[in-house]
DNA sequence: ATGATAGTTGAGTAAATATTCAACTATATT
DNA sequence: AATATAGTTGAATATTTACTCAACTATCAT
């Protein structure tokens, strides 16, 4: 069987499979963002502060109450949910309040929870 | 105001808030699975390894043909995916056949990709 | 049996990242 | 103005982890 051209390390077993799912395969980026999100919901102190304010709009205090952890480390957590833009705050006083900022998220956490309930 | 009962640095601003928040919190455990199963599709190359599983069965080697990627590799990212029980496979000959075994992974990706494509 | 190929696996390396610590800003109170 | 608190931020550290490399097993063909 002659060489591929692509370059890994084997040769093609069935080519009209590669050829078929490659040309179904969404472009680098479409795989980057998408990892990208699941990557960010994809740590439990992100998991916690998420569903926290999927409950309620909380400021910093009440979230580092709520983890047990100390502000640095939720407000840490807090810029980078904030940069990809899936919580959002307002200021008030001295005080900072966070929200969700995307409906997606509650669904994703919906069928997770799904996941690991039918997983006997 | 009194320091709080929590051992974390700061005062309770909205005890009222905190402890509702706690009380409807999953457990432990629950966080770090929803974490663990969100970590396991948050990389670049799983994602792509899973959307390929999920268009057609295919062997290591299609995959690394696919994915560009050496057998080693896509071997070690099956390996996990196997171990997180959302692939299963099958041997035939000298090749291993791999699919998706987990009706919630696709589900995942679909809202996934609404989230990246409604994003302005 | 010998050689070739598909796939796995463990060790090593490099990159990513979560938390800590300390310094800082901003706001409110006295 | 001085002090205290809420929150942010950058650097450092420790942990996790994706990929490489080399060695290995299993299966098929001759």
């Amino acid at each position: 069987m002659a060489r591929n051209e692509f370059s890994c390390d084997c040769n093609i077993i069935h080519q009209d499979a590669v050829l078929e799912v490659l040309d179904k395969m969404p472009n680098e980026d479409t795989f980057n963002h998408l990892a990208d999100l699941f990557k960010l919901i994809g740590d439990t102190t992100r998991c916690r502060i998420l569903f926290a304010l999927d409950q309620k709009e909380m400021c910093v205090c009440d979230l580092s109450n709520v983890l047990n952890m100390t502000k640095s480390s939720v407000s840490h957590q807090l810029a980078t949910l904030r940069r990809s833009g899936v919580v959002k705050c307002r200021k008030s006083g001295k005080e900072v309040y966070y929200t969700l900022d995307d409906d997606h998220i509650v669904k994703l956490f919906e069928i997770g929870l799904e996941h690991i309930n039918h997983k006997n």
